[in-house]
DNA sequence: GACATATGTCCATTATTCTAGAAATATGGA
DNA sequence: TCCATATTTCTAGAATAATGGACATATGTC
């Protein structure tokens, strides 16, 4: 993830409907919600909430797909990960977070260090 | 970390002048760097990158301390790692990333499971 | 104290974002 | 075809954010 993605990114996480939206879709899964259902659950209208919809999805957060008459939304995961690397790459340092590729399970590590602060170089 | 919180940061990552600023300030580590420093390595004016700068104080993303007649800004790194946390914990699916307690290194250690796409349930 | 340096504050302008009413589009069913 | 449902698009006003010139403040040096 490059730098200007990021900025697309935060500002689409960065607006409290949107956020609950996210987290709302979060927790739907893989199988996504349609647009009704986060309307009605987070108490938006639904032209407002279609508005931060089509923005999240011009930023890649969440996809969508019809069903019926419903537009079923759902979150996109791969972008959170890509996110999640980026601040522990790009936007901390080496000694509070790293990342790194576990070869036998193919997953990344990351590894905060919150409770073992670096011992300060005295200068 | 609340999503209160977590918008803050967001938004005050949101803006390309200030995720510049913060990156340039995670490179100068714990030690950081004065305003004028960063002006002139960005490239935008000191009055402009003080609004900014600003903007990521009230955010928490950066402190500051006066050295002489110099303001010396410091990234605020544990901040960075709530963030992470509040994104793998609040943000993703514990199919997709997932976080816990090295009990031995104190660490918290983040796994990200990008090369093994979960099997999806057949509905 | 006079001056240069480093940074912040004030202000007006411009640009962007958010909101929700009204109308439009798409789908499915009687 | 007619109607209800689900959602989006259009629109305009209100709110918020970003920019940079001019000025103010704080510090260090002579």
């Amino acid at each position: 993830m490059d730098i200007q993605k990021a900025i697309i990114v935060f500002d689409a996480l960065s607006q409290e409907t949107r956020l609950r939206v996210f987290r709302l879709l979060v927790e739907h899964g893989t199988q996504g919600a349609p647009a009704g259902k986060l309307s009605e659950a987070l108490d938006v209208p639904h032209n407002t909430l279609s508005f931060h919809l089509n923005h999240m999805s011009n930023a890649g957060l969440v996809a969508s797909k019809r069903e019926g008459r419903s537009i079923i939304y759902t979150a996109n995961f791969d972008l959170m990960r890509d996110l999640i690397g980026f601040l522990v790459k790009d936007c901390c340092s080496v000694e509070f977070a790293s990342i790194r590729k576990d070869k036998k399970s193919g997953c990344s590590i990351i590894e905060l260090a919150d409770c073992c602060p670096p011992k300060e170089k005295k200068a």
